[in-house]
DNA sequence: CGCGGCATTGAACATCCTCAATCCTCGTGG
DNA sequence: CCACGAGGATTGAGGATGTTCAATGCCGCG
């Protein structure tokens, strides 16, 4: 399913921390050592089972995965998707449980986590890391809350674009989205043949192109402020090197 | 809105903090301390707006609170209810903004947080508060994207049963619900309408009693297990005092 | 008594779902 | 080179779940 990537791949993890917070040569000498231990992982299986223990927090390096949780009777709902520069299983409890399971969408490439704890900037960086994903979470609520089905599908695409943006994976609108319809209606509470009939009419009104698994947004921009959406921001600093590749764009 | 409080009221936030950790002589001569500078904020009012700097973390006291996000047209979404003990803007980043609009439902009294910096018990205890606030976030999204209404009103419901009995205000699946049908509506992604009947089937199938505020669920246990649902659990270690006060159910 | 806020009701309607068939694409094996 | 199979995308028809709008009821309070 991943062919062999065109650029060095475990530099969208490290882009993204240094992102986060400035980082020193310490932290990436940390960092390097530990993208040097990458494990990969195959699509379709499960790197975190909810309610299991947590071992050892670990990174994204390369591919996507996803947190999700499954009802009972088969109903599936993804609750957000994990890109290279996330973190698995941070937390500081004594004996912390997985609160969801964490599935692989494509292969993918996980790494010990950097250990934090002589260097000050990388902890500064994961907590940044952790503040993000707990916006984004509330920004999924808010979708899955109150949104349509064509303004959820608008809203995720813009969130990942924005994160993609943040670890260098996207330029000018346009990036890699190895998801199935069926995955996107798991993570937007809708069934997949709805999200097929809406993308047809995002396309058809000249909204975005989604072809062979890559999606460009034709005007993020306008299509933010069409459904409302503004950045997340946890942080008064502002995130280094956003934006910087999509200069050309508008 | 709210009457003078049967009992102690600062000793819910108390209950909570010794259940998620167990707290020696220090931290709760800190919490009490904290809880002397309590202050009451009206209902209705925001004490913490949307991307705004947050100046000092705090705690609730007493009352409930809810964190709100705001969409352009008068959307509004419920992401979580704020109960006694729960903590207002925690988080150790730099120059932290609120990640989301934090409104009074009932007057509330919130004092600031008890430091825990010479307190590991109370550091802990806040771990485990930031942990399981997690845990409902996923499972309000879970709720949001794939229970149907019905089921996101007992899910709720148990959700907030759960919590109020940490924290000691709840009793044989009784306890007091603030909340107007519009507001569960914005919590639940519904409209009042739509509460309102899917509430009044809820009685009648005998399922719960809703009167004057206070809500009775009659099985809870069978509730949950009618919806697939399971308390939060985010640490292998045990919460303390869970469900003492309900032994006489079932 | 009258007012305000909330709960309740009805009827018409929109959105999204279900089920099932069909199409398309791409990799495999003959 | 082509048939085949699998997974995913697309389509259609009918139906369920929730929404909208507007009216009415209820109840505590000044």
């Amino acid at each position: 399913m991943m062919r062999a990537a065109p650029r060095p791949v475990e530099s969208h993890a490290l882009q993204r921390l240094s992102a986060l917070a400035p980082l020193d040569a310490m932290s990436i000498g940390t960092i390097r050592l530990a993208l040097g231990q990458t494990l990969h992982v195959r699509a379709r299986r499960d790197i975190l089972t909810e309610g299991t223990p947590i071992t050892n927090p670990r990174m994204i390096v390369s591919g996507w995965a996803a947190r999700v949780r499954l009802l009972g009777d088969g109903r599936r709902q993804i609750l957000s998707f994990l890109l290279p520069g996330d973190l698995i299983g941070v937390c500081n409890q004594p004996s912390p449980l997985a609160v969801s399971t964490v599935t692989a969408i494509t292969e993918i490439g996980v790494c010990p986590l950097p250990p934090a704890c002589e260097a000050p900037a990388l902890a500064q960086a994961y907590t940044m890391s952790l503040a993000l994903e707990s916006a984004y979470l509330l920004d999924q609520i808010a979708r899955l809350g109150r949104l349509s089905a064509q303004e959820r599908i608008y809203s995720l695409l813009l969130e990942i674009h924005e994160r993609l943006q943040l670890n260098g994976m996207a330029e000018a609108g346009a990036f890699d989205v190895p998801l199935t319809q069926e995955m996107m209606a798991d993570a937007l509470g809708l069934t997949s043949v709805h999200v097929n009939r809406m993308l047809q009419i995002a396309r058809r009104q000249g909204d975005l192109q989604w072809r062979n698994g890559r999606v460009k947004l034709i005007n993020p921009a306008e299509l933010a402020r069409q459904i409302g959406r503004s950045p997340a921001r946890v942080s008064a600093v502002q995130l280094r090197d956003r934006f910087r590749l999509n200069r050309s764009q508008s």
